[in-house]
DNA sequence: TGAAAACCTACTAAATCCATAGTATAATCA
DNA sequence: TGATTATACTATGGATTTAGTAGGTTTTCA
């Protein structure tokens, strides 16, 4: 399993912020109550998402969380990536400290590198906007025909 | 990171007796020699290659492994799959007893679907014997201009 | 000044990873 | 039949990561 719930807990942060955004700012109590996530869990994610500049907050009374910028603006490859640290599928692709020593001639490499490619790309393909225009779809918000 | 060096080695292996398959069964010493790794560790990743059919054994004097089928008939996918258990991304996709109480209109969940397809499509669609190629016209060995 | 909220740091139980070690079993050859 | 060569199986352990808990500090506003 690649995706540990850092990860998959900072996107559903995401997708409720960029749900609640009309109202301001959202406070990370309300976040934790409306999905069932440890809130003290929750504080530890919040500060990537902030170093990365994802989010904007308040302080205080009033305080908490909203996107930094529009759903559509966000790939989810972008809120992983921050999230997980890196999502190479190896090693030896996280970094040159981890190259081996094989480097050079590992049949084995460009499968990796590959396979990277193909989960960034997949990530990068879908933005916050598409996960809510979809979970919209399927609550039958969506009255177009 | 997502593959293991249980699922990595295991590719290592293939690989080395894919190379030297026409020398009859390979000893496991030997293997362990050539990809520098601890043949102690390696007795722990064939049984699981074993039990998967992916191989073929004897014992005593002169055994050891071979391919069960040619290099062309593996697909990446089929070792790892093997070797990893699942290459699923999250564990909500690992199996019915998995599943979360919020699977029913989870946002999230058809994005991992859409990952878990992408990964396997890709591994999938690189054999044994594609990868022998390419190591092969690296190694200039292919004079086919 | 008090309440509400974010911020920060330490701790921990459990699982997983990456092996190492030792013994048992099977096949072959002299 | 006994020695040799090789796989098969089981147990153990250190290191790291994961998934949280816990408690105290700082900031803002009414």
């Amino acid at each position: 399993m690649m995706i540990s719930t850092r990860g998959r807990y900072a996107l559903r942060m995401m997708l409720d912020l960029a749900e609640y955004q009309g109202e301001g700012y959202v406070a990370l109590k309300d976040i934790a109550r409306r999905q069932e996530i440890s809130k003290k869990y929750l504080e530890q994610i919040i500060p990537i998402l902030n170093r990365a500049e994802l989010l904007q907050t308040t302080r205080g009374y009033q305080g908490g969380y909203r996107l930094a910028r529009k759903p559509v603006d966000y790939t989810l490859g972008d809120i992983l990536r921050a999230t997980e640290g890196s999502l190479a599928p190896v090693a030896c692709l996280e970094g040159e400290q981890n190259l081996c020593a094989r480097q050079a001639d590992c049949a084995t490499l460009p499968i990796w590198t590959g396979l990277d490619k193909v989960i960034n790309e997949y990530l990068d393909s879908i933005t916050l906007q598409d996960v809510l225009d979809e979970q919209n779809r399927r609550r039958g918000n969506d009255y177009v025909i």
